[in-house]
DNA sequence: TAGGTTTTCTACTTACAGTCGATAACTTAG
DNA sequence: CTAAGTTATCGACTGTAAGTAGAAAACCTA
């Protein structure tokens, strides 16, 4: 799992890395405005879903200035590898380098919600390709959930809740041979809360 | 369920009712100005829990001037009955009067957030005395969630979490005789969030 | 055709939510 | 004192979904 971010050149925190993000224009939305600086940084038409995180007015939060600042957590396709500007980085979020302002705690923050949304939503449509197979799904709660997953149970959940469907197509075995994968998609793409809630506990 | 509000005076929306708030200080923390501002309206020591809803930067949400403003749900135990100032009320939230801003829309949010939460996190100590019998709690359940609760079902379920425990008291049996019941209180009086998640569905 | 690999299916087990009726512990009325 | 009414509590049963494991299917290469 990783996170955009990019190297500050200027004060404060320059050298530490940012998430992608800047000051709101006067009658601007809040979201309009992310969306406005993170197509700055990478071509945004692929974000596939994004929600509202935190909003937060710590005066520590900057050196100098005081601040309230609106976090919002963008998610995009696991296949998804757009072209980034200098300075700019996809980071594994379990190694994260030094933050400028409060971003380490927001990217965790981030991650807790993706979490707890895996288990009572579609959400995943928004980690997905449009179609994939249920191993490579397992492997994507899994990187989410941050333990392993069962495939027979994560398809048998989500079917139930009739988030998933299967497109009729098979992808090709890999170079070692296999049965062929069914493919399935999302019934939806835009965000559903589900009256069910899964854990999907890891084994053992 | 009630929510608290006032009538303003003045433009904009003159007559319309609001939630309590206002403006921020420099310097100062989101959830201080709300506390400062609800002080105003109503003594604020009896807040059982507060936390961020929503940040709105819908430039239709005022009239003239162009804002950003924050949201919070604030809970108070529902035995507590506080004295108001004039033109403040508790206004059953399912027949609101017209309000002010976006504050209808707030309101709403705020009771899906609380009616989540009672299903994945011990919130309930929030909305209850500090100590209470299973029936008490579950017709507080049962307002909060807008549908009856098994009042079996409820204290199986917050039992088996460990977010209830008896206080070995019983309340004194009511005018029409009865078995006195059991006294229970939460375990912990801040916010956690369980493993499971129990819909507690109506019955039918 | 045999052996290896990956996916998929099916049956079994476990755990908890939801239901229902019996029992306990009080009241008041006669 | 006893019976009838009321409220709370307990315990057993049921249904459903999650978690597990192993067998079968469908491909590959040698």
């Amino acid at each position: 799992m990783q996170a955009l971010l990019w190297q500050r050149a200027q004060a404060p925190f320059a050298g530490a890395f940012a998430l992608p993000g800047g000051y709101l224009l006067g009658g601007e939305t809040l979201e309009d405005s992310i969306r406005r600086h993170l197509a700055e940084k990478v071509d945004v038409r692929e974000l596939s879903h994004i929600e509202q995180l935190v909003t937060t007015s710590d005066p520590s939060r900057h050196p100098s200035e005081w601040q309230v600042a609106t976090a919002y957590l963008g998610l995009v396709p696991s296949d998804l590898d757009p072209e980034l500007p200098i300075d700019t980085y996809w980071y594994p979020i379990d190694e994260l380098p030094e933050t400028a302002f409060n971003h380490g705690t927001i990217v965790l923050a981030g991650r807790e919600r993706l979490r707890a949304k895996l288990s009572y939503a579609n959400i995943g449509f928004a980690l997905a390709p449009h179609s994939f197979s249920i191993s490579q799904l397992r492997d994507l709660y899994a990187v989410a959930l941050g333990h392993e997953v069962s495939a027979t149970n994560l398809q048998r959940v989500l079917l139930r809740r009739e988030l998933l469907e299967a497109t009729g197509e098979r992808r090709a075995p890999g170079p070692s041979g296999g049965r062929p994968a069914a493919l399935f998609r999302f019934r939806s793409r835009a965000l559903e809360i589900t009256d069910q809630f899964a854990v999907l506990r890891p084994p053992g």
